[in-house]
DNA sequence: AGTCTATGTTAAAAAATTGTAAATTACTGA
DNA sequence: TCAGTAATTTACAATTTTTTAACATAGACT
């Protein structure tokens, strides 16, 4: 599973998609586009991305509206919102963050600026790929911040190195982690515990979930299978 | 009690933190000013503002330092930082958020705009005069301003620590706070407490609320749950 | 089939973590 | 200064997690 950042970039000029698509996707972002406000709304409320970008000059809905009508959607009230918007437009700027808008970046756009902006913006919300908090697979949630697991709607409690093999696992579900991969990423390389100790780790996630998520692969190592 | 939000204005010119607290002041905040950084993180330490304007360039002490400076203290690392900096450096403005800020207010400064941006910033993080006061949740009524609690219509007085502890917890329910996260939040990094001290102050909350309001996460830590 | 090896299972020991009461120390306000 | 409250430490109990150890089983290979 990939848990990147995403990144909602909204602009009715096509360059303008393409240059700031090409310098996130860079960076390692995941990027989704949108050329008006009325499609941003909709994937944005779909897709649930860390950040929107808004260029304030669209036909049909502008920027500021659209940012407006995001506020109001429950689930993208966290979501961090920036503008963009033609150099030293006071008045956009004013309004803009009237709108709810939590920075706004100029034109013309430096791809280094543009960069710089986007990673310290997404810093000061807290926002990383792993704090990217929330992992759903099929019938199990993880939250890692509230430390809450859910199968099948029923809350299941994990014990701390229980809970770390299985954010391991699952972290790549279908890859084959070895035996030696499991204890450095688990255990740690200073610690030395015995040989047994990983099954019975393995045979409790298996007696929490359902036996058959968590794989043997004999001579090699475990995989997560969904 | 005057409940005002606080700003803190930071500048090396006599004339512009005159003008700035005029105009802030006019729109009924309370402005407290440093002419220094090593005095703003002073005051800023004591006086708990909700906001800080910055200058960037100073003697001594710069703002983009004072501002790395004052995030590196627990007890400011949610308080929004602005810099005050010559319209389009664009060096500046990298070097300012990757500092921590929030924002960055380009001179020269138009009152309008001055006061625009300072409110959209506030609001954007929640602070208003009275937003800022008071949580409630189910029976629990807390009351931060006249450090007041309420549970079930029945006041309970909780000493300082507690009060702060039960703060943090409330802040964000269903969260796990870490052992550390907690220790960093509500002692502070400079003071060292024993091992146990923590563990004192969960049971008097316990003791003053229902025992299920905060729940133990083994080996992790401590979350309130309503 | 028999042997060998890696893994599964279980219960119990060991270790780690947290809960609690009481004692001690630090603070605060009159 | 002193009393009274708050904060912290101590010492130990209780609980939970983690590891070990002993044995069972399943599958590969000769």
């Amino acid at each position: 599973m990939n848990n990147n950042i995403k990144i909602l970039v909204v602009d009715d000029e096509e360059d303008i998609l393409e240059f700031l698509s090409y310098n996130l996707r860079a960076e390692g972002y995941d990027v989704i586009v949108a050329d008006n406000g009325i499609l941003a709304i909709e994937l944005a409320k779909q897709q649930q991305p860390s950040l929107i970008i808004l260029d304030v000059q669209m036909p049909d809905m502008d920027g500021i509206t659209t940012c407006e009508k995001i506020r109001e959607i429950p689930s993208l009230k966290e979501t961090v919102v920036t503008f963009l918007t033609a150099r030293s437009e006071d008045y956009s700027q004013i309004a803009g963050f009237e709108a709810g808008a939590d920075d706004y970046i100029t034109k013309p756009i430096r791809p280094k600026v543009l960069v710089s902006r986007v990673k310290a913006l997404l810093k000061r919300r807290g926002i990383t790929k792993d704090t990217n908090a929330i992992i759903e697979l099929g019938d199990i949630f993880i939250d890692k911040e509230k430390h809450l697991t859910t199968y099948k709607g029923q809350q299941v409690i994990f014990a701390k190195k229980e809970f770390k093999l299985l954010k391991l696992l699952i972290s790549k579900p279908g890859k084959v982690f070895t035996r030696e991969e499991i204890l450095e990423k688990v255990w740690g390389t200073d610690i030395i515990v015995g040989d047994r100790t990983i099954d019975v780790h393995i045979r409790k996630l298996r007696e929490k979930l359902a036996d058959h998520y968590i794989k043997t692969v004999k001579g090699v190592g475990y995989k997560f299978e969904y």
